[in-house]
DNA sequence: CCCGTCACG
DNA sequence: GACGTACGTGACGGGA
């Protein structure tokens, strides 16, 4: 039956439901495993009350279609990049529901159309365009004003809330034009929704007045010059080139080429079995029996929910986590058509774990050699992309190995997938894959981490490799990698691994990473920790990933002088000791170092450790030294200078990038238990600065030519967490006040004036305050200040005395351990306590750990919200984020535009506890300029 | 591979 | 009453 005249299409704004639903549905998660369904809940509620609405309409329509949007990339983005962009990606727990929803109108035999590079709207016009045309009519089911351009001529339109009809004059209320004249109306005013420019100044109601005088824009363009208003005209001829590129955007796309007959639309009446075996699965009671009582059935039997016994740790999907491993069954991808059924089944459900391959693991140098999928438990597949022959050529070198496809085409299938937001890639690290892939181009949204999730839930309690994750949590050991490229020095790279063998590798990662993902996430909600893990941890993984792509600018050449000077002043103070010592033996070595002072020399106070060698550390040296010792004196600079050479001048300059010329460190987010970033390869968090030898390799991080180096650090932050968690009201009021913190803290305790006061007492007071925030003992203190430890014991019980809530706070803190097992962040982060009702020497420690980890992790916390917002908020100025070192920031930064940087980041870092916290007291940022980081700094 | 040492916050 | 102690990291060289 062909569609024509007295036939009525239905095109419902499918995406505008999903998202109606899930705004306005409080969560729901189907109980039996905690998937998100509330979207697809109120989604199929929509779709029932409307086919029910049907049936009893006269005006029934002949022809339905429900239609979404593909993703968020459409045409109009290569318009004008902006559109759209002010749009929050998808909310975690809608992601795996767009599928969902998919399926859902199927199952009400509802034809279902998306395609990739349109927006719902599009489809809509088009297909409304080809129905006018028929002859036929069309009632668009939706509210949405951009579609209000398509009414007239047998068009309309219905707001399914209110049940209410917009034709023509409905159009005309909303505008104050007709519809043919809305797209004039909204390219004038624009959208910030849609971040659509328009004219700037200009909204709706001056933008209808000006088409109903000048009858349409391109008339109104060309006569701007006799608009009266002297503001509105300038704005008119400045903006006319943006007006049009907004008219672009706002006007929708009726020539769409579809594929889609329009015949192939007819109604058709939902089979009750597909239906409700459907709305069953998804556990919707209420619903599927409302639809078996309309088709008159016996309502399916429920699902059957988990034992109760099911504990917390219960895996998400019941039947699937049963499924042993086996290589077996993995397989390998070698053509397109067979990568292209993997990725169309990682669409239609929304999620796929992602593993890559590759023959490094400093991804700034690694290339890749293999991508890994997994759908499910124990199905996962490996595509080998650039795996070579196990045989040499007679040069040396090596020939492709077969059976793989060609690498561009494999990736240009895969870009799309990794860049659709609607569909969750669920990675093992994510920052690694993700940076492999940036630097082939591919940008991947959407990411879930099974590592951070290890994090969020598990830290304190073990670490969150692949390896230890998939023992504690699936009860299986991975295959070593080692067991395929050997170590040490015979050691080969991934592409050299035959195929075959790689497959069962590869695939497990990933078949892995899918099986942790599918037993975290409701473990997530039920430890709640879900905020931590996509507030804290997940959105940090594409900004580090930036700023270790960016990397910063290190001068060779300096370091390779200070390396010169360096080893000719140890070769100096070398031999010096070994005179001193009346024999050579290698300084280097504390065990020959300890025989030399304390058998040979018989020097006074030596001590062995639990290995039975003498104690050789720089305290023990520095007594000795303060005694009048030369030798030990000598050692303590030659070990300055020998740590500055190994570790700095000589190891930095073989981190510099070939390719880039820079330094790129690898921040990992697992690698503190209080949440602090850690920093290796090379380590950038421990730069010296202390010491005046030290501050001159600072220097060699420079800013290129035209640019500055900024930096900015927190001001106490941590005392200031303490002032607001410990709610002690004279450490608060001084901070409020802008008071030096130790002055005040001496001032209180000693009863002398802040003015003129002893730096001695200062400094003591100062040590203090550190040792509360690591959790303060006598002996420390006495070590630290190097006074006896009655007085030092004294000092701290003085302190109590003056400021009582510091030792509640503490007192309450470790009872929290005990009670809980945990202890949290001001933002939620839990950080586990396990040892902390251990006996013996253990139990100090513990104790320690659990007072320090909610001021130290809050404080880690408070940088990464900073760091998150970062981006957007440098979005338009010529800076970039480099570093962090914990309480401090550095960017590289144009010249001219230091202080709007500093300006705009310092607010970011200062109100970075909001709006999830309100703390007592003020956060300062100090920022510095300079041309490098020691100046910087 | 562990230990002692020392660089940072 | 004794024990052993400041919190959190990573890199290096020596030595088994």
């Amino acid at each position: 039956m062909a569609f024509g005249k007295g036939h009525h299409l239905h095109l419902i704004d499918g995406s505008a439901y999903i998202f109606r639903a899930y705004h306005a549905l409080p969560p729901l998660t189907r109980k039996s495993d905690g998937l998100p369904v509330g979207a697809v809940a109120g989604f199929c509620n929509m779709i029932a009350r409307y086919v029910e609405g049907n049936g009893s309409s006269a005006d029934a329509p002949t022809h339905v279609a429900v239609v979404f949007d593909f993703s968020s990339k459409t045409f109009r983005d290569e318009i004008y990049p902006l559109y759209k962009a002010n749009r929050p990606p998808p909310p975690e727990d809608l992601r795996p529901q767009f599928a969902l929803t998919r399926e859902a109108t199927r199952a009400f035999n509802l034809a279902c159309l998306e395609t990739e590079g349109l927006e719902a709207d599009d489809i809509i016009a088009t297909l409304a365009r080809q129905a006018r045309e028929a002859g036929g009519r069309v009632t668009i089911i939706s509210s949405d004003k951009d579609l209000m351009q398509l009414v007239g001529d047998g068009v309309e339109m219905l707001d399914p809330m209110k049940n209410l009809r917009i034709g023509r004059d409905e159009v005309f209320a909303k505008f104050g034009v007709g519809p043919e004249r809305v797209v004039d109306v909204q390219s004038l005013a624009g959208d910030s929704v849609d971040n659509v420019p328009g004219a700037p100044g200009i909204g709706l109601k001056t933008a209808a007045m000006l088409i109903q005088e000048y009858g349409d824009l391109d008339t109104l363009l060309e006569r701007a010059g006799e608009i009266k208003q002297p503001k509105r005209r300038q704005t008119l001829i400045d903006n006319a080139e943006q007006i049009r590129i907004s008219r672009q955007l706002v006007t929708l796309k009726d020539d769409a080429d579809l594929d889609m007959p329009l015949d192939s639309l007819e109604q058709r009446d939902a089979e009750p079995e597909v239906l409700l075996e459907f709305l069953n699965r998804m556990e919707f009671r209420t619903l599927t029996k409302r639809m078996a009582d309309k088709f008159k059935v016996e309502p399916p039997a429920a699902p059957a929910l988990p034992a109760a016994s099911a504990s917390a740790a219960a895996p998400i999907a019941q039947p699937q986590a049963d499924v042993p491993f086996d290589a077996a069954g993995y397989v390998a991808i070698r053509d397109a058509a067979t990568l292209s059924q993997w990725i169309a089944q990682a669409r239609e459900q929304g999620y796929v774990a992602v593993d890559t391959e590759t023959t490094a693991l400093d991804e700034m140098v690694a290339d890749l050699v293999g991508v890994s999928l997994a759908l499910a438990p124990g199905k996962a597949a490996y595509l080998p992309l650039a795996h070579v022959s196990g045989e040499n050529d007679l040069f040396g070198g090596t020939t492709r190995a077969g059976g793989q496809m060609d690498v561009n085409e494999a990736l240009a299938l895969l870009k799309p997938l990794l860049a659709d937001p609607s569909v969750s890639k669920i990675f093992q690290n994510a920052k690694y894959d993700i940076k492999i892939f940036a630097r082939l181009g591919l940008t991947v949204t959407a990411i879930e981490d099974t590592m951070l999730m290890s994090s969020a839930l598990y830290a304190g309690l073990h670490s969150h490799g692949m390896d230890v994750l998939s023992e504690q949590h699936l009860g299986h050991t991975p295959i070593p990698i080692k067991s395929l490229l050997g170590s040490g020095k015979s050691q080969i790279t991934f592409d050299r691994v035959p195929v075959d063998e790689a497959v069962k590798y590869a695939a497990e990662d990933a078949d892995i990473t899918l099986r942790l993902w599918q037993k975290f996430r409701p473990e997530l909600h039920q430890k709640r920790v879900t905020t931590v893990y996509e507030t804290l941890e997940r959105p940090l993984v594409q900004v580090l990933a930036d700023m270790e792509r960016e990397g910063v600018l290190v001068e060779r050449d300096v370091l390779s002088r200070m390396s010169n000077a360096f080893a000719q002043k140890m070769a100096g103070l070398e031999a010096e000791i070994h005179q001193l010592a009346g024999r050579s033996f290698n300084v280097g070595s504390p065990k020959q170092l300890g025989e030399v002072l304390f058998d040979e020399l018989g020097l006074p106070g030596g001590q062995k450790g639990k290995t039975g060698a003498w104690a050789t550390g720089a305290e023990v040296l520095e007594d000795l030294a303060s005694e009048g010792h030369d030798l030990p004196a000598r050692v303590l600079d030659w070990r300055q200078l020998s740590k500055l050479k190994s570790t700095y001048t000589d190891a930095l300059q073989d981190h510099i990038n070939r390719d880039t010329g820079r330094v790129h460190t690898s921040y990992s987010l697992v690698g503190a238990v209080t949440g602090r970033l850690s920093s290796t390869d090379p380590n950038l968090q421990n730069i010296p600065v202390r010491s005046e030898e030290g501050r001159r390799i600072r220097a060699a991080f420079v800013a290129p030519p035209g640019k500055s180096l900024i930096s900015l650090d927190y001001s106490q932050i941590e005392l200031r967490i303490l002032a607001h968690m410990a709610d002690i009201p004279a450490l608060k009021q001084a901070f409020r006040d802008g008071h030096d913190i130790h002055a005040m803290t001496a001032s209180e305790m000693f009863g002398v004036p802040i003015e003129g006061m002893d730096p001695m007492i200062r400094r003591q007071a100062k040590a203090i305050n550190f040792g509360v925030i690591y959790g303060i003992s006598g002996f420390g203190l006495a070590r630290n200040l190097r006074i006896p430890r009655a007085e030092a014991q004294g000092f701290i019980d003085r302190y109590f005395e003056r400021f009582p809530g510091i030792r509640s706070y503490m007192d309450r803190t470790v009872a929290e351990a005990k009670e809980k097992g945990y202890v949290e962040t001001l933002f939620g982060r839990k950080i586990n306590t396990p040892e902390i009702n251990a006996k013996g020497p253990g139990a100090g420690f513990a104790k320690r750990a659990a007072i320090n980890a909610p001021i130290q992790g809050s404080a880690a916390d408070i940088i990464r919200r900073a760091m998150i917002r970062m981006p957007e908020a440098i979005r338009n100025l010529p800076a970039k984020m480099l570093l962090q070192v914990h309480d401090e920031l550095l960017f590289e930064v144009e010249k001219g535009a230091e202080d709007e940087v500093i300006r705009i980041v310092k607010s970011v870092m200062e109100g970075a506890a909001a709006p999830a916290v309100h703390l007592d007291v003020p956060l300062i940022v100090d920022a510095g300029i300079g041309l490098n980081w020691a100046e910087a700094h």
